[in-house]
DNA sequence: AGCACGCCGACT
DNA sequence: GTCGGCGTGCTC
């Protein structure tokens, strides 16, 4: 058959490296290799069998090819090479980052993680516990399907060791795990409305290919319209992929989809999930075991063979972008997959990233939109944007603001005070001579954080002891300038002294688990206002709470990155839609100097159509995306000339075509970061085709350049530029 | 990325 | 006389 394969490793160089193997079929392509590489032993995947190798080089036999996994299928190599042209990224490192770590190690996975077990007779089982032993009970219910260690520790802590004592007496047996058909009788809802009920037959109907934007409203019932859509997938007996921005909300929806779908066995894959457990969860998706995958963006890249669905929840939240190495979307990969293997594809949020709401409004995507709150009876918030300027204002907080604090504190309501900034204040300034407290690493000013008595950059993490002078003029007379969380919950401490304060941003939940005690203090009434940065504003339902005000967003408004608006507006919608249930409407009060702003009338007229209306103007006005594809060079050194001085000779390597606009080399927008001087250099088009090819042609030159000592990277659809 | 090879300053 | 600085080049 083939003397040599073809195997991709994981060094950032563009090509694949031959090898020579007895006997090779093309049943080995996606499998793993153990191989020879310079004077080390390295995994990588076979992606080809070659008769001939390319090029004059001694070619070194394969070692081992493991056979202790699945082959990676076609459709997934086939995705990986995508992902390799487009975000011109090495392939042999794409795929690396694409597996789980365990798959990195040059050694056979023996997985008794992806064993899995059962009861022998869980009636009978649970006959002998004793009745008092709950958790017993429920593990025992549990085991009368089939379970992984995974599933089965996630249940209680002591769990796992009770599973063990029975193994050993018998009672529990390791099983061959076949999945049981889904039975849609498992799994019963509430009712629909007539908008999820739409949305529901329409994904459910459609037929091959087909993208939708679930546009809901916050409280507007999008999971129970996935839950349905999942439902529809199993019983055609597909699996089914579910994306989540945050490993802190993977838990949550696990909890309601297993509630849901009790019998079915879901996988959940995020980088809080054990490396062999990950590696578990792989193998039973490429199996076909695990029919329910649900996890952050590496598990876009999770094999399914019997893929029927895929869906995005939040699909406009920038963590479906990786930020470093190979800096992909998950979202538009989950597109493509979707594509690819011609299933649908529902990306749902309550304020869509404008490049899904153009796709919607050019027919590219389907809307389905979800405009009333689920419950009955439940209304939007109504939304007070509330004057500032020339208004006096207690440490930030408006008269007004504070009055209905007070009134919704004597209704026993629990209010959020929405400011996103953390520490004390923001600034540290002399009053004297104007210093001001700065970071020496990077181009950021220090923020007070005044109960540790420390200045912090909150882009590098340096700290600094509080001077007791101004060390530029030895004046004492230090001010603290503009507020943060800490503050405010001085001021509000101070002001309602009855009532319990409670602060949740990223320095008050550092400590492991403390966000979920917080979380507990809120839902059991052991706080009445709550100071939070967006780390309140995601997911979470607080029955109690009536009333969010909002402090110091104008910020958004006016910042020089064009895509500012569209994450204040996500962020504003997303913070609002807290405020209120069923029972009490929820107000939102919005402090701002610039009440008439267009981005506030449409917050407050929940008409996120506007606003995408409006800004989709400007973005075309000004050739922004989605009406250009853009593609970042950027570049990092010691010295920001030396950073500068490679973008410029970057730029007169890049082979322009006409359609693609070349940018000058620009210092980045936070230039000093860590000690390192950033810079970057920009090409856009409104081709996508033309800017890939140009990107191509342009990537081998770079890398062919030789004694280059800057760091560089290319961002292709990048966030922030 | 690693890891070699390779040619110039301060140490047992 | 060596140990070791990190510049340049290679990995099938």
């Amino acid at each position: 058959m083939f003397e040599y394969v073809r195997v991709a490793l994981d060094v950032p160089l563009a090509g694949c490296f031959d090898y020579r193997v007895e006997l090779a079929t093309a049943a080995d392509i996606g499998r793993r290799a153990v191989v020879p590489f310079g004077n080390k032993r390295r995994v990588g995947v076979i992606v080809e069998t070659v008769a001939e190798p390319a090029g004059q080089y001694a070619i070194k036999p394969v070692e081992t090819i493991l056979d202790d996994m699945p082959a990676l299928p076609a459709d997934l190599l086939e995705l990986f090479h995508f992902c390799a042209d487009y975000y011109q990224h090495p392939l042999g490192q794409v795929i690396h980052t694409a597996l789980p770590g365990r798959f990195r190690e040059p050694a056979p996975f023996r997985s008794k993680e992806a064993q899995r077990y059962q009861a022998v007779d869980a009636v009978a089982l649970r006959q002998l516990l004793p009745a008092r032993a709950v958790m017993q009970h429920r593990l025992a219910t549990e085991l009368a399907h089939s379970r992984s260690e995974a599933e089965l520790r996630a249940l209680a802590p002591g769990a796992w060791k009770v599973v063990q004592q029975w193994l050993a007496i018998g009672w529990v047996k390791a099983v061959q795990a076949v999945p049981p058909p889904f039975d849609p009788a498992d799994a019963v809802g509430p009712v629909l409305n007539a908008e999820q009920q739409t949305a529901v037959e329409a994904i459910a109907a459609a037929e091959g290919f087909q993208p939708f934007l679930l546009h809901g409203v916050t409280g507007s019932g999008k999971t129970e319209v996935y839950l349905r859509a999942i439902a529809a997938a199993l019983a055609r007996g597909r699996q089914v992929l579910v994306l989540v921005p945050e490993i802190n909300l993977t838990p949550q929806l696990e909890t309601r989809f297993r509630a849901r779908f009790p019998k079915v066995s879901l996988v959940s894959l995020h980088s809080g999930v054990a490396d062999g457990e990950r590696a578990a969860g792989w193998v039973a998706a490429a199996t076909g075991q695990a029919r329910l995958v649900i996890g952050t963006r590496l598990a876009v890249f999770t094999p399914m063979p019997e893929l029927g669905l895929v869906i995005v929840d939040e699909e406009h939240d920038s963590s479906f972008k990786q930020q470093d190495g190979l800096r992909y979307s998950a979202r538009d990969m989950a597109v493509y997959r979707a594509r690819q293997r011609g299933v649908a594809v529902v990306l749902g949020s309550a304020t869509p990233a404008l490049e899904s709401w153009h796709n919607a409004e050019i027919g590219r995507y389907r809307r389905l939109g979800l405009s009333q709150r689920a419950v009955v009876g439940a209304e939007q918030p109504e939304v007070l944007l509330l004057p500032t300027r020339r208004q006096p204002l207690q440490e930030g907080l408006h008269r007004h603001s504070l009055q209905a604090i007070g009134e919704r504190l004597a209704r026993r309501e629990q209010v959020l005070v929405f400011l996103n900034r953390r520490g004390y204040a923001p600034v540290m300034m002399c009053g004297e001579c104007g210093w001001m407290a700065a970071c020496r690493r990077c181009s950021a000013r220090f923020t007070l954080h005044l109960r540790e008595r420390v200045l912090r950059c909150h882009y590098c993490g340096l700290e600094d002891r509080l001077p007791p002078v101004c060390p530029g003029c030895g004046n004492q007379d230090l001010r603290p300038l503009g507020q943060g969380t800490q503050r405010l919950e001085d001021l509000l401490i101070a002001r309602f002294p009855h009532a319990q304060v409670l602060r949740i941003d990223r320095d008050s939940t550092r400590r492991k688990g403390s966000f979920a005690a917080a979380l507990d203090d809120i839902h059991g009434g052991r706080a009445d206002i709550l100071v939070g940065t967006q780390m309140l504003a995601k997911g979470h339902d607080f029955p109690r709470l009536t009333l969010v005000v909002v402090v110091g967003a104008d910020g958004g408004l006016f910042a020089a990155d064009f895509r500012a608006a569209e994450r204040l507006y996500a962020q504003l919608a997303q913070v609002a839609g807290r405020a209120g249930r069923a029972e009490h409407r929820g107000e939102v009060i919005v402090q701002t100097d610039f009440p008439e702003h267009p981005l506030y009338e449409a917050l407050a007229q929940g008409d996120y159509a506007a606003f995408a209306a409006s800004e989709l103007a400007e973005r075309h006005r000004a050739s922004f995306p989605p009406f250009v594809h853009q593609a970042v060079l950027r570049a990092e050194a010691a010295e920001i000339e030396d950073a500068l001085a490679f973008l410029r000779q970057a730029a007169t390597l890049a082979p322009l075509c006409d359609g693609v606009e070349l940018f000058d080399p620009v210092p980045a927008a936070m230039q000093r970061l860590n000690d390192r001087e950033r810079a970057q250099l920009l090409l856009q088009s409104p081709h996508r085709g033309r800017l890939q090819s140009v990107l191509a042609d342009w990537m081998r030159a770079l890398r062919a350049l030789k004694g280059v000592k800057v760091r560089w990277a290319l961002d292709v659809d990048p966030l922030e530029i």
